[in-house]
RNA sequence: GCGGGUGUAGCUCAAUGGUAGAGCCACAGCCUUCCAAGCUGGAGACGAGGGUUCGAUUCCCUUCACCCGCUCCA
């Protein structure tokens, strides 16, 4: 399949537009269309369906550890920036960060040092990530080097600074990076995969920084203790949320793929720390059914386990759901949503301050005079199993989806073309999508089959019965077989068609949108016809 | 971020230093009794900004967006 068809497809039909595109558009921002908003809020609401809503706390699914309880939040999209220095997303996320392009390396633009030396006439910024004694001793030598001069010649350098910082230097191009042989190799400092950064209150200032939020997470997390206090919900149990994040990407592409405000479907599912790991299974495979139900049943989706080495700072364990969207190389795959196994990292973090790794133990940061880098909230964000008498910190396994990614996927694995007959039995080429009913943004379209003889009439009272139960669509326009058409290419599963014989019998032609059978029901059981295929539809992905 | 390419109507494609054409789609109407192509009519575009010029869609510069590759990211 080719990626330009589906998007030439997607604006042409209104599923998505280029955001701000009148002005030329904004890199990394897409808008939903009148059609791509139904289609997605169809992923959203199947996600919540099945995660939450659908969800019987009474009972134990099949292949989980025990019964659980499902419950949801929807929280701020800015929160207090203590939330981002806790959970490590500050110091990831914020730096001002110079590339060298002579040895590849990346540095943070503050933690750079460097002296201004003169020698042969010239005069460069000698640089180090070293500092102190240890920085003025590499300085000179690489100095030294830099001037091709033996140690014994190291009164020709002359110095004509102390070790400053390098955000000191305004002219990048006479500097020797850290690693470099040559000089101007550092790029410009720039922000790196930052979180968008704003200001709360009226008046600006650093004080009232704060940022757009990376990942619902964290929302999910800091609220951990007034679920539990509010709803009397007992471990085990996951917390749903449907939101934006934000994330100023360095290179947005692939169609959606990779925006800068995407939504994410996020659960956080807390456990006792004994039973994660068989959680952590169970949720991976879980979520790999639910894309597979779906549609996505191809062997373009796979889930795939991380690598040790792969792993996030916090993860002990991380299984990916991927998609091989048509615009990647062939035999790559692109993240749908990633499972993992956090241990009790968030909550501690929230807890205590921001932790880092020592061994395979997380410990509190500390700054140079043994103070928490980031102080916690101090809150106690433990659990006590009243059952068991037993207090502890739960831990949790994320499931984290991609509304946008789902989304995507869906669309190209539904993209098809293939023949169909016309009116003098010709083969001719049809574009349409094989959306799964669920998902597919109008379920149904009802036609006169002309426009005359009093079809239209009856075509409109059938249409005025569907349309409280369903996303339905009305036409009466040009020839039916075109009517047809425009329907599979926005993928509408169903279209019902009056005719001379419903004039007679008062049956009507239904039609189904992949095989192209036509089967005949009362026009007055119509909403129930269509409630039964979507129903069916649904039950299908139950029971697989 | 770097290098290369591309920007003309919703789509596909023309032409031009001097009023920008067509096909398809979409729209209105006619015709049409089950799978897009019939007839009639109207509508619709030079990505943005600046420069050169009497005059720029065309030449130059800048910028924005998209595509490809590299880099980066998770």
């Amino acid at each position: 399949m080719r990626m330009e068809r589906l998007v030439a497809l997607c604006k042409r039909r209104g599923f998505l537009f280029q955001s701000s595109e009148i002005y030329g558009g904004l890199n990394g921002f897409w808008d939903y269309g009148p059609l791509g908003v139904l289609l997605k809020r169809n992923v959203r609401e199947a996600w919540w369906q099945d995660m939450v809503t659908a969800h019987n706390e009474l009972e134990v699914p099949p292949g989980a550890p025990s019964a659980y309880e499902m419950t949801g939040l929807d929280t701020t999209i800015i929160m207090h920036p203590q939330v981002w220095k806790c959970s490590g997303h500050y110091d990831m996320f914020c730096d001002y960060m110079v590339d060298c392009r002579e040895s590849r390396r990346r540095y943070r633009y503050d933690q750079i040092q460097g002296r201004w030396v003169e020698a042969k006439g010239e005069e460069i910024f000698v640089a180090t990530e070293q500092s102190g004694q240890e920085g003025y001793e590499e300085v000179e030598h690489r100095a030294l080097k830099y001037f091709h001069l033996r140690s014994k010649d190291k009164e020709e350098l002359e110095w004509k600074s102390p070790l400053v910082s390098l955000t000191s230097v305004k002219d990048l191009g006479r500097v020797l990076g850290p690693d470099a042989k040559s000089l101007g190799t550092l790029t410009e400092p720039r922000e790196f995969n930052l979180m968008f950064k704003t200001y709360v209150g009226a008046l600006g200032g650093e004080d009232s920084v704060a940022y757009l939020r990376p990942e619902t997470a964290q929302g999910i997390f800091v609220n951990f203790k007034n679920v539990l206090d509010s709803t009397r919900v007992k471990i085990p149990f996951g917390i749903a949320q449907v939101g934006k994040s934000f994330r100023n990407e360095i290179t947005p592409r692939n169609f959606t793929f990779r925006s800068r405000e995407f939504e994410q479907m996020e659960i956080e599912f807390f456990c006792h720390p004994g039973t994660s790991e068989a959680w952590y299974r169970y949720w991976r495979q879980r979520r790999f059914q639910w894309y597979v139900d779906l549609g996505l049943a191809s062997d373009r989706l796979r889930l795939r386990d991380h690598d040790p080495e792969e792993l996030s700072h916090y993860s002990c364990g991380t299984a990916d759901i991927e998609y091989a969207f048509p615009f990647l190389p062939e035999g790559e795959f692109g993240e749908l949503e990633g499972v993992a196994h956090r241990g009790d990292f968030d909550l501690r973090s929230h807890m205590e301050g921001k932790l880092v790794r020592q061994g395979d133990q997380f410990v509190l940061e500390r700054d140079a005079d043994g103070q928490p880098r980031y102080r916690g909230s101090g809150k106690d964000l433990t659990y006590f199993d009243s059952d068991t008498k037993q207090r502890y910190i739960p831990h949790v396994i994320e499931p984290s989806a991609g509304a946008d990614r789902a989304t995507l996927a869906f669309l190209c694995e539904a993209y098809s073309e293939d023949e169909v007959p016309d009116e003098k039995g010709r083969p001719t080429k049809r574009v349409f999508l094989r959306l799964h009913p669920r998902l597919a943004p109008i379920k149904a379209a009802v036609f006169p089959l002309v426009k005359k003889d009093g079809m239209p009439e009856v075509a409109r009272e059938i249409y005025g019965q569907l349309k409280p139960h369903f996303e339905v669509f009305y036409d009466e326009k040009g020839a039916v077989g075109r009517r047809y058409r425009r329907q599979d290419e926005v993928g509408t599963p169903f279209c019902i068609t009056v005719d001379g014989q419903t004039l007679e019998d008062g049956t009507v032609t239904l039609r189904d949108r992949d095989s192209l059978r036509q089967w005949r029901v009362h026009k007055d059981q119509c909403v129930e016809e269509i409630s039964q295929l979507l129903r069916a539809a649904q039950l299908a992905c139950v029971e697989k």
